[in-house]
Order: structure tokens, then sequence, then C-alpha cells
DNA sequence: CTCTATTTTCGTACACTGTACGAGAATAGA
DNA sequence: TCTATTCTCGTACAGTGTACGAAAATAGAG
């Protein structure tokens, strides 16, 4: 099953999309693949971001026509489906849960942080509700193992690595952009030289003084496994 | 300063954007206004939600051309600045810090997902960056002083109430999108359907386990506070 | 008053988006 | 060979943000 495959999923159901059918074995051979398609996309939105991906520039890159690819997926918001599973099928294989539950959530962060900051537009992605294809599943899977020991129930289990995954997102998203904004000084100067004219106008004394701190000389990773920690202590408390 | 304003600001920096000249006393007289256009963007966005504002629904609204618009807000990014921190004008003034900063944050976080849920596109527009306009500074400043009792640093406590308000903006979201899928119950149910499927396959037993824990009886408030208490924990230590 | 500079209004136009439709090509089984 | 089925993809359409520029309105100068 989950044959990794040609058109016949005509559907938004999320069965019919992920367990589709396999049989169309009559009619035209499919010139294309989903995989195909949903790599070309994913190389795309890698190279030039998500907004890049279009229908139309997908289709130029498999060699195919536009509405080809609607074959292989009835719709846009659906190859996004695709391009997210498709990715995390990249997250390497968590190690058996070493008992420390604490550790185990502080690798499994870092393995979702590290492939968000391979593909960039991942958190933008995720910020819409999505059906977890396959490899979301089987990452998920073991995520809820390595909770277990918290002695959290099934339902408390699945919010908790919920948040956690909607942190990592929110916090790789913050380090893209500030990252993003370094590389374009004119706007984040103008930005800062608002922010200093506000502190300056007296009614604003508590922004002054934090923006008078000195300068952070914190990694992001640094920032990141600090946050990271705090989430982590709090997730095992009932 | 700070005039409600007519056109003028034609430049994307915040500088002139928030502070913008008030000076123009030549040409023809504005027909409209920033506030006018702001408001009738977000009473859009509140009936029919963020992908229904559009420049020319908001003209209509308005009664105004579209591309007048164009004197008010040099495109449609600014523009949703500009009702983000219109909204945000609507932050209760928020008490006098107690010295129990916890509950402090706990009260601003509220006031927060209070704003967001009469608001619901807001998560969604905040999660692109944005220069903080006058209202959103307001409500900063009130939150950096609830902080101060933390001991932390002016650039920590700044970085703590981003962390909080896009926990908040993540959870809000979250929230949402359950209730509105409630509303559509064949979608939610096929998703169900398809996730009873994997978890029947043999392959997911912590899933399987996960999805036959009892129903959930915890209203939305509930888990709120319980996710937002483990996260104000952690943050004031370092 | 007229003249000019300045500012706002907004119709038209353009490039771009997702995708509905349907004609044609290719295939499998009868 | 005939028919049902499936995929391919050109064309077309409604919708998007916004560049451009002509017309209208205003303020001050002469």
């Amino acid at each position: 099953m989950t044959r990794d495959g040609g058109p016949g999923a005509t559907g938004v159901d999320p069965q019919q999309l992920w367990l589709g059918p396999a049989q169309p074995r009559r009619g035209r051979r499919p010139a294309f693949s989903r995989e195909a398609i949903t790599s070309a996309a994913v190389a795309l939105a890698d190279a030039e971001g998500l907004e890049a991906v279009t229908m139309r520039r997908v289709a130029e890159r498999v060699g195919a026509g536009v509405m080809s690819l609607y074959s292989y997926a009835p719709d846009k918001e659906t190859l996004l489906e695709l391009m997210v599973d498709h990715v995390s099928g990249e997250l390497p294989t968590t190690p058996a849960p070493t008992g420390d539950w604490r550790a185990d959530l502080r690798a499994i962060a870092q393995i979702q942080r590290d492939l968000m900051l391979r593909h960039p537009w991942l958190p933008a992605a995720l910020s819409t509700r999505r059906v977890p294809g396959p490899n979301t599943l089987a990452f998920l899977e073991r995520a809820l193992a390595a909770l277990r020991p918290t002695g959290l129930d099934g339902t408390a289990r699945l919010e908790a690595f919920a948040q956690l995954t909607a942190f990592v997102a929110g916090h790789v998203a913050h380090e893209i952009a500030q990252s993003s904004a370094a590389r374009s000084p004119d706007r984040s100067a103008a930005e800062a030289r608002y922010l200093a004219a506000v502190a300056a106008d007296g009614h604003h004394p508590e922004l002054a003084e934090a923006l008078s701190a000195p300068g952070r000389p914190l990694t992001p990773e640094a920032t990141f496994s600090r946050f990271l920690n705090r989430l982590i202590d709090g997730l095992g408390t009932d």
C-alpha cells in the first residue's frame, strides 16, 4: 500500500490521497509521478521560497503541462501537503527512547529544527492545518513513544507533541526572519531608526531600556535550547 | 503626533508610516481617511476572514476607487500592518504590575487571547513579521514592565514577550482550527476515519493507543491556561 | 483674478494566480 | 476492432495586486 504513485487519487479525502488506489491498470499510462512533481515543488521552494511554488512553475520544472499536475493532486493545497510529508521523509529515525524523556524530546526538537532550517518554507507551510501523511505519522509515532515515560495520557501526549512542533516552527520562523533581515540592511536599519525614535519620545521608558541593553552575543542555537528547555520542563507536569 | 491620518505617508519606511507627516496643506483634500480604510478592512476580515480582504472589496466598502487606497497605504502588506495595530488599540490597559509577575503575565496573555478570539484572522496576520505600531508598542511597554520583577535583562524581556505572543497566537490558531473543523463535519469525519485506519494497520501502536484514550472533557480555556502556566513557569528561569 | 505646484481620485491595463472545461491521445480488456 | 477508461494539456476565465496617467481639486504666488 501507499504506492508512491501515479494518479488515481482524485479526492481530497485523506484516505484516497495517502492510501490511494493502486489499481488503475487501464487507460493511458501516466507520464509523470506524484513523487517527481512533489520533488520539483520542494526543490523550487528550497531555491526560491514558498511563493515561487506556482502550478505553472512546477509544471515547467517537471516538463509537464500545467493541467497535468491536477491528475496527481486535486489542488494546490494538496500539493503543499504532499510537499510537507515529502520532506518529513528526511527526518532521521530517532534512537530508541533512553528513559530520559527530556533528552529524547530535546533530540526530537533538534531534528525538527534541522529539517526546518534545511527547508525554510516549512514553518510557513505548517502554519495551516494539515493532515499528516505517512512520513509525518512515522515521526509522530516515535515522538509518542518518547513521551511515554512522562506518564501523560494519550490525548495529552498528542497535545504535547503538537505543542512542541508548533514551538519549533515558531522559533525557526523567527530565526529565519532575523537572518534574512540581516541580509536586507536598508529595511532593518529603517526599523531600528524608527524604534530608536519611539524609545526617545519619553513615553516608552521600558522599551528604551530594553533597547539600550548590551548587544546579544548569543548564537541562535543557544537561544533555541534555552527556550526549548523551558518548554520541555513544563511539558511533563500536569 | 501620530495623526490618524490622511495620505502623505508614501514610503514603507515605518517612520514615515507611523509618525507620518501632518503637513500637506496643499493639493486636493483627502476624501477618506486611513482610519476609515483600516476599519473597513478589519470589519471585512472579521466577517469573512483574511482572504476576503482584497483591495477591491475594501475599496467597495469604503466607497472609494480601488487605486485611491494607495494614497493611504503604499501596498497591501502595509494595510495588514495597519489592521493589526488598529485592533491592538482594543487591548485594555493592563493594571499596574502587582509584583506577582506570573499572575501579571497570565493576565496579559488572556488579554491577547481575547483579542485574537474576537479577530480570528489576527494569528495568521501576525505570522509574518511586522513592525509594531503605536498601539502595539503601548501594550509592549506594559508587558515589559510586568516582566521587570523577573530580573531578566532588557533583551531577554523582549524575547520573553515575543515568545509569549507567539505562543498565544499559535494556541488560538489551533483553537480556531478545531472549532471551525467542528463546523465542517465531512472533512473532519474523513480525517478521523483515515487516522483510525492508520491506527488499525498495526504499525502505529502508539497512535492507536493515543486515539483510543477517553474523550476530552477539557474546555479550551482549561487547555490554554495549562499550557500557559507551563510556559510562564519556564520564562523566569535563565 | 490667473497661474502654477501640489495632492488626491480613480479608470484602464497588465502580468500573474488557481483551476474548469473539453478535445485529443493512449492504453486494456472484450 | 470496438469501447471504456485514463491521462495530457491548450484555452479560457475570474480573480489578484498594482503601475500608469489623465482629470480634478486645492493653496499660495503673481
